[in-house]
This record gives C-alpha cells, sequence and structure tokens, in this order.
DNA sequence: GCGACAG
DNA sequence: ATCTTGTCGC
C-alpha cells in the first residue's frame, strides 16, 4: 500500500483536534498497558503488557503478528504501529485506565505523535515514552514546542527518555504516571514489558 | 541546498 | 526498528 505524506498530514491535523490534554490522573490509574511493536519476517508484532499499579506487578502479557504494510516516515510513525498495537491491546482480558506507548504524544509537529494516535483512535487515555526527541527544542528538563511545555525529560545521560502526554492526560499527571512506573530500567516497567515481549516474538519467526 | 528525522 | 560480540560503566 503506498504511503500517501499529504493525505497523512491531513488526518494528522483532523484528529489532532480531538486529543484533550485532561482527563485522567495518575494516582486513579489501576491498570495500565504498555504498548510496542517489533518487526520481523514482513510481519508486524504488537504487544500489550497489563500492569496493576495496586499489586506492582505485570498482569499479562499479549503479542499479536499483523502484516506489515506501512513504512516508516518520520513523524507518521502512528500510521505504521497503531494497528499492530491495537491487536495485541485488544486482547487484554482487562482494560486498562490508560496507556503508555512507545513513541511521542503532543511532542510532535503536528501534535499528533504514535500515543496521541493511538488514544484518539481506540479512546484511551494514553502517554507517549521516548528514547529521543523528534521535534521541539529542549530546555531546563522540558521540550517546548513555541514556548509550550510539550513533554518533560525524565533521567539522565543516555537513560533519558522523552515523556508527553498522548490523550486525556496532561503533562504533569503523565510525568507523575510514568515516575511511579520505573523499576530500575530506563523504561517504565509496562513498556519495558511490552518491548520484551514484541522483540522476542520478532526474532523467533 | 543543508541538516534533522519517534520507531 | 533491524543487522550483531564483546566490552566499558553504574
Amino acid at each position: 500500500m503506498t504511503f500517501l505524506a499529504e493525505k497523512a498530514v491531513k488526518a494528522q491535523l483532523t484528529l489532532s483536534g480531538l486529543v484533550k490534554l485532561s482527563g485522567i490522573r495518575a494516582s486513579e490509574v489501576a491498570l495500565v498497558a504498555g504498548l510496542d511493536v517489533a518487526y520481523g519476517c514482513g510481519m508486524a508484532f504488537g504487544a500489550a503488557a497489563l500492569f496493576s499499579t495496586k499489586e506492582g506487578r505485570t498482569l499479562e502479557v499479549k503479542v499479536h503478528p499483523v502484516k506489515e504494510q506501512v513504512p516508516y516516515v518520520p513523524g507518521f510513525l502512528g500510521f505504521r504501529e497503531v494497528g499492530a498495537m491495537a491487536s495485541a491491546y485488544l486482547r487484554l482480558t482487562a482494560k486498562p485506565d490508560a496507556v503508555l506507548v512507545d513513541g511521542h504524544g503532543i511532542a510532535h509537529p503536528r501534535r499528533f505523535g504514535s500515543a496521541s494516535h493511538f488514544g484518539v483512535v481506540m479512546g484511551v487515555p494514553s502517554v507517549g515514552v521516548a528514547k529521543r526527541v523528534l521535534y521541539g527544542r529542549e530546555e531546563k528538563g522540558f521540550i517546548l514546542i513555541e514556548d509550550e511545555r510539550v513533554a518533560a525529560v525524565i533521567g539522565q545521560g543516555r537513560r533519558r527518555i522523552f515523556v508527553s502526554p498522548g490523550h486525556m492526560i496532561s503533562l504533569e499527571e503523565s510525568i507523575n504516571l510514568v515516575k511511579s512506573l520505573l523499576l530500575g530500567h530506563r523504561l517504565p516497567e509496562p513498556l519495558f514489558r511490552a518491548h520484551a515481549a514484541a522483540t522476542a516474538a520478532a526474532r523467533s519467526c
């Protein structure tokens, strides 16, 4: 399927208008899912790890393969990964209160990174957690776009991660949620588990 | 034209 | 992201 950037831009601009930057608070999240995708054998392996904040442990991990059809184009990651993430997410036996996506939320040229994309399409609060900056300038621990704080820098050195709200949550609560899920790895636990599961499935196909 | 560019 | 071993550092 040919990827049409022009159509994709229009879709992002329309959908970004649906993003809400308020809603759930970190203290209200009992179940949170980490979502990631890995590739292999022409397939996109979506993974979803359900984590209980009360029990402090991962309850279940689901991995599901779909055909890899959309190429990676910077600024359009959502079109490439949302489908695979959703296929795994929908197989969880319980619906999480919020999800963590491996990518950016509103820290994006059109304020519609993959985390916002997933949140809006699936109608669930979402937070983006990225390992590199896509857009915006870094200043005093935050990523700014036209003087607005769209993401926070958490961690130091090569362990830094960039946290931005995706949908139905504020930047402040996104930070609180991610920080509460940091259990020794660079990535918050749900994402660490999802990434491990997706990668394992992708290289054993 | 030159550099930047999530995963 | 993926292709890949050992190796430096917390």
